[in-house]
RNA sequence: GCGGGCGUGGCGAAAUCGGUAGACGCAGCAGACUUAAAAUCUGCUUCCCAUUUAGGGAGUGCCGGUUCGAUUCCGGCCGUCCGCACCA
């Protein structure tokens, strides 16, 4: 064995090891308990960044130590691989997608693999890939055949100077990202799957993941968004029926029934069709009409925007008292949401209040509350106005409670066909059509005779052609003559191909089950699906709690339903990392951008306190401004190459910090020095078994057997320590997830071990033992030094392969135990005792205590609180 | 506005079921080794009082409650972060 720990030469033995006896690649095994261990899979952006260190970490831990314990492990890796940067970087290169995508998983493949994670590559898949979105389309097919799949027009955000369709994110305070023209809305045929169909069980489901962190499933069930109510319909007064031209009604979704005579007025969206058609005929609401459509879309401005509204001077009719009552058009009523129009309660609707308030409208009181508090509202909001209580001035419904009178007004309603209750649904549908060149093609051809006409399945996969270069104006396969040729499969005749490509969060919601059957020719999964899923653990960041996971247990239940796989949930247990956080220090001039700088390049000011409040940069000598915490991320330059720290201290080093510095879902704030203090460790750790073999010989040899009675103190207390750390480091990996206190825990015994100073065989074996089961406990943190060590430590064997031990039940049995002694609560001393000591005999050792005696003297004890074998507290 | 989390030394954190607050590590200080530096090793390191020894007091954002005992449970407040945001 050498002296010195060298990274490179020990992680590249260990890597080749695994490489040749083909350690990770997983196969299906009914007579053994599997473990699928999944983390989020990347989108190839070029190089790995801190976040991916500290996700597969995280993952690859657990697969390892599962593995030790003896479960079949599946950890597989692949690719996110359509998606807009891959665009971006072809119109700022001119390199076609295809080869960038490419390249960047080349690189990040390497680089994943000398992290040491153990991945099975067999598995490995991409999303550009037409083996694999081959199945996309095909899926998309058979949804569109059960009708989960529809067309529909959808509003679209167009640059008039590129011409071309941006992506939200392309957006930027309502202009183009490369134009700078202001963005206008468009709407053009889309497809939408039918999300909202599964929306109940999406929702109660949410019960069932008891292994998901709360607050995944909270923003879940908010963003569903159950609620029910009443749906009622206003009909149109003679006016209105004649501007519209039929016979109609308004209609409105209320959870407040209650009120429903306390309406005053009745506000639609401006996308409303009774706005539209007023405005035809009014050339100022017009005006207004076209403002509100145009206004800022980003919705906390529309939240803090005040109340404004206009009449349309159409009214309609209150379902119960037939008198007139008018709609106005309002910036706060959301044309998505519900029915796009709401009943104008002013009285007990804070929105309503305000609207009413600024636009002269009568504010009658219909609810009261029990009590009696108040009778009538008054010139400022109060939240009780918005209370439930009893009903006044509602006619024949007057003096129910609200909840009665809900029940009683829908029923009354439906009885006159104006209504029922109904459950609305914040989730909508979720559009999958994408004016992008760089994702999955959807598989329709347009034919002037025959319509849309879906793609025969034997023509699949409609393979996306790799070599265009888009420009920024357009999506360059409308330009493409070989991909837009078609013949319709219907009547033959010359047709033209869908251009549009399917969202990329389609590709992700369900490559966890393509990992399962990677090579499935037949569809998209085969039955060794059925063996892998669900998945065991899912690893990955916070930001997808909604979208991502919410799609991928949408897509689950849509495969169960054609049959395809057996499970509705597809992550039985989540973890979401917190993210990598690193200091910001940025200048901002006094016009133009904020100029940040690399913390790498600043050195540090601090206060007084100790506290960083700014710094100079090194580059040229100024001062710079300190931002903060934030999230590692190109535009605030604050990122770290993972590769620069696995170059200077290895892969071991890397994870055992990502892993000790935080525990897992909690942000991890980066820190140089924490980084070599984890190589300071593991050179501690070489040294110690170094010196341990060098002094002890060949150790294979050592008789293992320890007669207690025999022991010395010094072996009994290491033996104790050394099984206390076995079963910590197991409940900390394994149960509780906090990888930083096992780390802390294999810490501690080191130091037990370099304090522990006896001599001689039984002492070499307690060190020996002690070694062997710090290196275990360390071996999925830190596979390769472990690698190395545990052959030093003289093993013929791999680690890898070890059984995870048991801790010995007799080495943690202590004869002895300290007990603490209280005196009023407070710490005055501490005792030996026997284990198992009774109650007498611990308040007398207790009331020996020199410490003890001087604060209780004099004085009587009136009560005597005794936890065996922990602590006595005397309260006088 | 609504929902959720968090608040502990100079810093990252620990205290798992209500029982020794600050484990483990970083930074810092002192010492050893060295011609010197680095590396390494040893010791100290919450604050205040006392310091010759022994010790004593306070302390987990703030105020209060429950309890023999509260970082932990309960109520209220303050700060901070995240998510959603005119959802009818």
């Amino acid at each position: 064995m050498q002296e010195r720990y060298e990274p490179a030469a020990v992680e590249k033995a260990a890597q080749d090891h695994w490489e040749q006896h083909r350690s990770f690649v997983a196969s299906e095994d009914a007579g053994r308990e599997k473990y699928y261990c999944l983390s989020m899979f990347p989108y190839p952006s070029g190089r790995l960044h801190m976040g991916h260190v500290r996700n597969y970490t995280i993952g690859d831990v657990l697969a390892r130590f599962m593995r030790m314990q003896g479960r079949n492990v599946l950890q597989p890796m692949g690719w996110d691989a359509f998606g807009l940067p891959a665009e971006n970087a072809a119109i700022a290169n001119g390199v076609p997608p295809a080869k960038w995508t490419r390249d960047n998983i080349d690189y990040m493949r390497r680089q994943l693999r000398s992290l040491g994670f153990a991945i099975d590559w067999q598995r490995e898949l991409a999303t550009c890939d037409a083996d694999y979105y081959h199945w996309n389309q095909w899926m998309f097919l058979r949804m569109l055949e059960s009708g989960v799949a529809y067309r529909k027009t959808g509003v679209v955000n167009w640059d008039p100077v590129d011409k071309t369709v941006l992506a939200n994110e392309q957006v930027i305070d309502g202009r183009g990202w490369r134009t700078g023209a202001p963005v206008e809305k468009r709407e053009i045929p889309m497809y939408y799957l039918g999300i909202t169909r599964y929306a109940q069980e999406l929702l109660s489901a949410l019960d069932g993941l008891q292994e998901w962190p709360e607050r995944v499933r909270i923003m879940q069930a908010n963003w569903i968004g159950r609620s029910e109510g009443v749906e009622l319909s206003f009909p149109y007064d003679g006016d209105t029926r004649s501007l519209i031209g039929t016979d109609g009604q308004l209609k409105v979704f209320t959870t407040r029934a209650d009120t429903l005579f306390g309406v005053t007025f009745v506000a639609v969206s401006a996308e409303h069709p009774l706005a539209t058609a007023a405005a035809a005929r009014d050339p100022k609401l017009r005006a207004f009409v076209d403002e509100c459509r145009h206004g800022s879309t980003m919705e906390a401005d529309i939240a803090l925007a005040p109340k404004r509204g206009m009449p349309t001077g159409l009214h309609v009719k209150h379902p119960f008292t037939g008198q007139p009552v008018e709609v106005w058009v309002a910036n706060y009523v959301l044309m998505a949401y519900g029915e796009g129009a709401v009943m104008g309660v002013p009285a007990h609707d804070e929105r309503d209040f305000e609207f009413a308030h600024k636009h002269g409208i009568a504010i009658p009181t219909v609810v009261v509350p029990g009590s009696g508090a108040y009778d009538a509202v008054g010139e400022t909001w109060q939240a009780e106005y918005g209370e439930y209580g009893k009903l006044i001035n509602s006619g024949e419904f007057s003096g129910l409670g609200s909840a009665a009178a809900i029940d009683a007004i829908a029923a009354a309603l439906e009885l006159r066909d104006l209504g029922r209750k109904r459950v609305q649904w914040r989730l909508r549908d979720w559009g999958i059509s994408r004016q992008r060149y760089w994702g999955c093609p959807i598989p329709l051809i347009h034919c002037d005779k025959c319509g849309v006409v879906p793609v025969p399945d034997d023509q699949l996969p409609v393979v996306l052609p790799e070599n265009l270069v888009p420009d920024g104006s357009g999506n360059p396969l409308q330009r493409c003559a070989e991909f837009l040729h078609a013949s319709c499969p219907k009547c033959g005749s010359d047709a033209r191909r869908e251009t549009d490509t399917m969202d990329t969060f389609v590709d992700s919601s369900w490559y966890f089950l393509r990992y399962a059957s990677a090579d499935a020719k037949g569809g998209p999964v085969d039955a060794r699906a059925d063996y892998w899923l669900p998945v065991d653990q899912y690893i990955g960041g916070i930001e997808h709690a909604i979208l991502h996971l919410l799609y991928s247990r949408f897509w689950t239940r849509v495969m169960r339903d054609l049959s395809l796989v057996k499970i509705s949930e597809p992550f039985s247990r989540l973890l979401t990392q917190g993210m990598v956080l690193n200091h910001i220090y940025y200048r901002a001039p006094a016009s133009g951008r904020r100029e940040y700088f690399n913390p790498e390049q600043v050195q540090p000011t601090f206060d007084a306190s100790n506290q960083r409040v700014g710094g100079v940069s090194l580059v040229d000598n100024q001062p710079v401004e300190y931002g903060g915490l934030g999230t590692m991320s190109k535009s605030k330059g604050n990122g770290v190459d993972p590769q620069t720290l696995l170059d200077k201290y290895g892969a071991d080093t890397l994870r055992m910090f990502t892993m000790f510095t935080a525990p897992p879902e909690q942000t991890l704030e980066w820190s140089e020095e924490a980084v070599s203090g984890q190589f300071r460790f593991l050179r501690r750790l070489w040294k110690a078994i170094h010196d341990h073999v060098q002094a002890g010989g060949p150790v294979a040899g050592i008789a293992r057997t320890f007669d207690r009675a025999a022991s010395s103190d010094g072996v009994r207390a290491l033996r104790h320590k050394t099984h206390q750390t076995l079963s910590k480091v197991t409940v900390d990996i394994g149960k509780r997830r906090t990888f930083n206190t096992a780390i802390s825990a294999v810490m501690e015994l080191l130091n037990a071990v370099a304090a522990y100073s006896e001599q001689g065989d039984a002492a070499h074996a307690v060190r020996q033992e002690a070694l062997e089961i710090a290196v275990l406990a360390l071996s999925p943190i830190v596979p390769h030094i472990t690698h190395e060590l545990w052959h030093a430590l003289g093993h013929a064997g791999a680690v890898i392969d070890e059984h995870w031990p048991e801790p010995d039940p007799d080495a943690l049995t202590q004869s002895v135990v300290e007990l603490i002694v209280q005196v009023n609560g407070k710490l005055r001393g501490r005792v030996q005792l026997a284990a198992g000591a009774d109650r007498d005999t611990a308040l007398a050792a207790a009331m020996a205590d020199p410490t003890v005696v001087r604060f209780v003297e004099g004085k009587p004890v009136r009560k005597a609180i005794h936890v065996p074998d922990k602590l006595v507290n005397l309260v006088v």
